[in-house]
DNA sequence: CATTTTTAGTGTCGAGTCGAAACTAAAACT
DNA sequence: AGTTTTAGTTTCGACTCGACACTAAAAATG
């Protein structure tokens, strides 16, 4: 039990150092996880401070971070129309254009591979264990609208209720930082 | 498909730092796998290089994170008698102390605490990505000798045809550079 | 409405990471 | 004997990271 837990976890550590050091390494993992997550977060949610709470650092190193990808030209800065302090930020085209040399694509293709049924029990597993691990360390937990207390069908579109505004279609699957799991939140056992 | 792949992928990336990100930060992320390499690995395989190869970096950067392991008190120096250019490194006392606040065992709690039946199928699928990655890489495996070709069962005990020696029952379940996967190695599909 | 207090973002410091490159010394090969 | 390979180290520059100090803007409080 705890061996086989204790193995289990070390591959996991070993395997997600392996899929980033792949290849091309035009940016850094820190660099790439950021282009990710600007790629992939709704509208509330890209901005530095959001970005440094999904990636469990503080907000002086995501800055840095986010610094270096907006003078490669691959985010670019917007200020926030309606709050002076905060700052947006969006992919150029060219941040676009490099997410297709990802390195994460490589484990992403290998886990595509992988048996039908194996696939779906793996992603349930990492959804799981995310979401317990994020509890057990007072992290915030990230997810999509689609899995998120705050979202309602109603008539003819859906709603966020923290946004407090109608979503759209291509939003249902973006990250947010509002994000509150839906149900029971599950106990911590 | 793609887009689960894709999530469970990035979901393993965020979890592995999630859990070296963990409360007792006496060391770096590099250091606690350094220190967990060498608690773990052989007598063959317990040098700078080794690990290197492990760790999926370069000579020069292992030797850095050993030497600081070392300057903590964490590592002993030995020399290789046998092979002079080769130097071999050993968990002083107060490196195997130091494994007690390992912040993995937070992942590896969350792990054990699966349903049994999860847990069997997410170990199984971590060693086939792990393996899968490294061949696709072209970054050599490690594994148990109980995993391994070079290894055999005679009459009264256990043999590695790669260190031409008897093993003691200790170092079953050790890790081993010279690792080679039994059977078909299995075609990367 | 004036004054805290909180929040968002940035800059700096020091230790560490990391790949690349140059170097030494000891095998191993020819 | 001479060449090549291997093990290990050091140095360099860019980046990571947490800690800390700082500014400015919002929010909360009285």
């Amino acid at each position: 039990m705890k061996d086989a837990s204790d193995l289990a976890a070390e591959l996991l550590i070993h395997l997600a150092r392996l899929a980033q050091s792949s290849g091309n390494h035009r940016l850094t993992p820190a660099q790439w996880t950021a282009l990710r997550y600007f790629a992939r977060a709704n509208r509330l949610s890209r901005t530095p401070s959001a970005f440094s709470a999904f990636h469990a650092t503080t907000r002086g190193t995501a800055s840095q971070t986010v610094k270096s990808l907006e003078s490669m030209g691959l985010l670019r800065r917007r200020r926030n129309e309606g709050d002076g302090r905060s700052t947006l930020f969006d992919l150029t085209e060219e941040g676009e254009a490099a997410l297709a040399d990802d390195p994460l694509q490589a484990l992403s293709q290998r886990i595509a591979a992988l048996p039908e049924a194996d696939r779906g029990g793996f992603l349930g597993t990492m959804k799981t264990l995310v979401g317990d691990l994020a509890r057990q360390q007072a992290a915030p937990e990230f997810g999509t609208c689609g899995d998120c207390a705050h979202f309602e069908t109603v008539q003819g579109g859906v709603y966020c209720h923290c946004a407090a505004a109608t979503l759209m279609a291509g939003e249902l699957d973006a990250l947010c930082i509002e994000f509150r799991p839906r149900s029971g939140a599950g106990a911590v056992n």
